[in-house]
RNA sequence: GCGCCAGUAGCUCAGCAGGAUAGAGCACUUCCCUCCUAAGGAAGGGGCCGGGGGUUCGAAUCCCUUCUGGCGCACCA
């Protein structure tokens, strides 16, 4: 653990370190860390941090929670905390803490002038490496508001697990052989359809698909011509194969481009027709075979398949058929079978690996690699140690199954460690349906679900068009003095803001209802409000003459023994981010940090309007000025996390 | 039928390893730019935390039950 931030993340931990010390000297208590309680009080006058502690232990000592409180204060008042001014009590049964703001503030200064960017990273993670696949989308049309959801909150995890010291492969996986891919080969091959001039492929494929599959209704024949596209891809080496693997690859690439546009990057593309090619499934059913926990059915509903039995486990005891079909009768491979061999690739026990290739560079300069049938062998890839699947929760059932799969056949590490992000689907307010075309009944439902096949929900592309141009419009009502391509430039990074935050602020177990009206709203709890506070405090900083901010350190400005309650709540907000940072990222919550981030903004903004910076007496100007550093790289560290653009103006 | 998730202000949501008066944002009403950018701030109205039981000194938070909504339970991917 590192100097500076170590000692400040421990602000609680201290507290609460202290009070498992005085409980069990006074009362012979042994508790853990974890189960002495320390919060914030909604009364400043309670202190900054309190404990209940007293309260919770009044039973088990049968004594009088306020005398409990009473000796423990007295232990704690002879060997205080860090950090800790005056302790007191209050009733019933509470000990408050009130802290030493000076102190505090060093502590804080301290941190962020030695580890700037650094600041608020907890490195538990050194040494481990995680694999985080995300996006995943089907190579078949543009991209929706749902797959935005899935990739900014991968992405975020990906940038969660970075500062938490992980090395982190980010992956993402193409069904380039799959029915959706072959419904639009139909469309094009069959139904000689094609992309009209000037219309991007991936909208064009949008309204294919639709139609396609309508058409599979009206006549369906044509639905014989879906299967033998999906068996030519499989056998691969003829025109349609060809073709579906060309349509695949434009559609990534658009795919790609916009999430680029959004500030996600990947490591490596890895596609399905490379996981068939190689027979990843094959090897793994011969390894597997001998293990005993494959087995043969001779009779019974699953007759001449290979299956792994979950019954006995607590989670698949009530179902029906509890055991899972890994080889058909007919000898193929399940979606699951390929499944379970691909995740014993991402752990790099499977014995078996892809070819590689460069894919291309990715706008941030890092290369994008990509598998491919005749590339470079390469050790880099997989050997993960933890692994996370970015997947919405309809595909539960299907990770456990893979999980409790992983378990059963003998790799009980590997399923332990393979964890399914889950997060629920964004849907459509009735408005927004409406404005899709979609038809709305008065009162009688609020939510609708998006739907590939039948064309309904919101291309990425058009949020993201939307969302510049509505920036665009505020931007130049601001700064008529900046350039048509500043403007442009800045209403992209608060675009980015704006769409990031909004798919990440959200629990990720409760359904977005997208509607326009509130997406592409930029005030209140949004992303450009956060980015807002940022080019607020930038904007101080650059006011003040450049010789005093040349002469202004961090680490040895001095601290006013009397602050005003913004300037402390702006410090004890800032304080607490290393905690918050390893606390997301830990859960893997995402919205953990968002809320922060929020509150650090609205915190500054009360700081702003109460506080004068520029126009206070020297001594004191330097202070705030150095208070100011401290927002901004705090801030910014956050945002960064967040995978929002910082703009120094807004 | 079984399982998972959600139900908190008019709307969208925080809070849920129990703690002091339930918080934001939007919308609504009223203020604040001779003062570091008003994408901001201040004030106000608005709540049987779905219903009913229980555990506890204390429940939006834990347990049981019930209602409502969403999703899932293939030899589909």
């Amino acid at each position: 653990m590192e100097g500076h931030t170590y000692h400040f993340y421990q602000l609680e931990r201290e507290i609460q370190e202290r009070l498992r010390e005085a409980l069990k000297r006074e009362f012979a208590l042994a508790l853990d860390q974890e189960e002495i309680p320390v919060e914030v009080p909604p009364n400043p006058e309670f202190g900054d941090l309190s404990s209940p502690l007293p309260l919770k232990l009044a039973k088990t000592l049968r004594q009088n929670p306020l005398a409990i409180a009473e000796k423990l204060q007295a232990i704690l008042l002879k060997e205080r905390p860090a950090y800790a001014k005056t302790i007191t009590v209050t009733a019933p049964g509470y000990i408050n803490f009130f802290l030493d703001f000076v102190a505090l503030t060093r502590g804080l200064f301290d941190a962020v002038a030695v580890e700037k960017e650094k600041y608020g990273e907890v490195k538990v993670g050194k040494g481990k490496k995680v694999v985080i696949e995300h996006t995943n989308i089907n190579p078949n049309k543009a991209a929706h508001i749902g797959h935005l959801r899935n990739a900014c909150l991968g992405d975020t995890l990906a940038r969660l697990k970075r500062r938490l010291g992980y090395e982190v492969e980010v992956q993402n996986y193409i069904d380039d052989t799959g029915a959706a891919v072959a419904d639009i080969v139909v469309g094009l091959y069959h139904l000689e359809r094609e992309c009209p001039r000037g219309v991007p492929f991936d909208s064009f494929c949008w309204d294919l698909y639709t139609q396609v599959n309508q058409l599979y209704e009206e006549n369906p024949p044509l639905k014989e011509k879906q299967r033998e596209v999906l068996h030519q891809i499989e056998e691969g080496d003829n025109e349609v194969a060809q073709l579906a693997k060309k349509v695949a690859g434009k559609i990534v690439d658009h795919h790609l481009d916009i999430m680029w546009r959004l500030g996600v990057y990947y490591n490596l593309l890895t596609w399905e027709s490379d996981i068939l090619k190689l027979g990843f499934w094959e090897y793994a059913f011969e390894q597997l075979k001998g293990e005993g926990s494959l087995v043969y059915e001779e009779e019974g509903p699953n007759a001449g398949c290979w299956v792994v039995k979950l019954g006995d486990l607590e989670e698949f005891k009530d179902l029906e058929n509890p055991d899972k079909v890994l080889v058909r009768s007919n000898g193929t491979a399940t979606y699951t079978a390929k499944d379970i061999a691909y995740q014993m690739w991402k752990f790099g026990v499977l014995g078996k690996d892809f070819f590689y290739d460069r894919h291309g560079l990715q706008p941030n300069g890092t290369v994008l690699w990509t598998t491919t049938p005749d590339g470079n062998k390469m050790e880099r890839f997989g050997r993960a140690d933890e692994v996370i699947n970015v997947i919405d929760l309809r595909q539960k059932y299907l990770q456990d199954v893979l999980r409790f799969s992983l378990y059963k056949l003998g790799f009980e590490k590997e399923a332990a460690n393979s964890i399914h992000f889950g997060y629920e689907v964004v849907a459509l307010s009735a408005n927004t349906a409406r404005e899709l075309g979609v038809e709305v009944k008065e009162g009688e439902k609020e939510v609708y679900a998006m739907s590939g096949r039948q064309g309904i929900g919101v291309k990425a592309g058009v949020l993201v068009e939307r969302m510049v141009k509505k920036a665009t419009v505020e931007v130049a009502k601001r700064h008529p003095e900046m350039s048509p391509e500043e403007h442009r430039k800045l209403a992209q990074d608060i675009a980015i803001g704006a769409i990031r935050y909004y798919m990440i602020k959200y629990n990720i177990n409760s359904v977005i209802v997208f509607d326009f009206n509130e997406a592409l709203n930029m005030q209140g709890n949004t992303g450009p409000y956060l980015q807002y506070a940022y080019a607020r405090a930038a904007n101080i900083l650059g006011k003040v003459e450049p010789e005093i901010l040349e002469e202004i350190d961090l680490r040895d400005v001095s601290i006013p023994a009397e602050l005003t309650s913004e300037e402390r709540e702006l410090i004890r907000r800032m304080a607490e981010f290393p905690a918050t940072l390893g606390k997301a990222a830990q859960l893997l919550q995402p919205p953990i940090l968002a809320e922060y981030t929020f509150n650090l903004a609205s915190t500054f903004m009360n700081f702003y309007e109460a506080v004068p910076v520029l126009n206070a007496e020297p001594p004191l100007m330097r202070f705030r000025i150095a208070l100011l550093l401290a927002f901004r790289q705090t801030l910014g560290n956050a945002l960064n996390t967040l995978g929002m653009p910082a703009p120094a103006r807004m």
